[in-house]
DNA sequence: TTTGACGTTGACGTTCGCGTAAGTTTGTGA
DNA sequence: TCACAAACTTACGCGAACGTCAACGTCAAA
């Protein structure tokens, strides 16, 4: 999220404790040629432009990129260099990924529902009250999965 | 998405099909105790409840739960016949699931924004036309990935 | 000059989520 | 009754993404 200036250096460590992953991380991610810092001596110094990078690996991990993937996204530079022969099938992958992208955003947001959905519940619970009409039907999606544990409550009064 | 009748039965094979699994996975999902079909002899039967867990433990897998938290969540009904104990953190839990979740829905939608700010650039190549000033601007994510390969059109005259 | 923090390169170990035989049993139609 | 598909259990294997030594170098502070 941060922008830096163009010309900032940062050792292994920096860069590490910054986004939360161990050196050896940062490491592994060079030996697969998705990042080419440069040494000082046998140190590496990382660039600004090394550090957009890992950014971008991290955040495309996030979502569900394998690594291979995101390489692959990083070498945008390369697929530019090549021809259509290379531009072509890059742009459909490119196209094939934004749809599983949308179609994941679906999910995500169904994800946040029911676990809202089962929050209120548990939080009903907490009060030991029997869950409302409200919260039951949103809680729709956990009814079908926990009936044994639901269905004492849909017929009866509440039996204290 | 569906909604099946509620005495509905499916064989292993079934669902793998509809879902787009191997049996292998739903008796990998069984094992690990996330469902538990009955028994007709030895084979199993899936009830509707496994089935909408099914969905579940899939659509969890999609958005990155790792199958462990998703048997937490799955467990929701033990968690309710649980006292406050069990209550009280597992609410912690969901709630900070919901947080990560929203930042990752944010993630998702750079994500594809950047994609996309990748897939005009390539677009445009294709057309062999020196990227537009828009097109540009969208992909400074990858400006500073990809400098050296921005850099000749930044100053330059399209030089054919 | 020794200590200690930080860096390096191998190289083997670990966890996750299944894949993949191998061999056995069970149910169904010819 | 035989065959064959489809289910089952057991168990080892695998790729991805690192973790975790081991063994060594380097530099600043004490």
């Amino acid at each position: 999220m941060q922008t830096v200036a163009p010309d900032s250096e940062f050792t292994i460590r920096e860069l590490a404790q910054e986004f939360d992953v161990t050196p050896r991380t940062l490491r592994f991610y060079e030996q697969k040629g998705m990042i080419t810092p440069t040494r000082r001596g046998a140190a590496r110094i990382y660039s600004a432009a090394d550090r957009a990078r890992i950014e971008l690996i991290l955040r495309g991990k996030r979502v569900g990129f394998a690594l291979d993937e995101i390489k692959e996204i990083l070498d945008l530079e390369a697929i530019n260099r090549g021809g259509r022969e290379r531009l072509v099938p890059a742009i459909e992958r490119f196209t094939a990924r934004i749809n599983l992208l949308e179609q994941q955003r679906e999910d995500v947001e169904r994800a946040i529902a029911e676990l809202q959905a089962g929050l209120a519940w548990m939080r009903e619970r907490l009060e030991d009250r029997t869950p409302s009409d409200d919260v039951r039907r949103r809680a729709r999606a956990f009814e079908a999965l926990a009936q044994a544990s639901l269905d004492p409550w849909s017929g009866a009064p509440s039996a204290g």
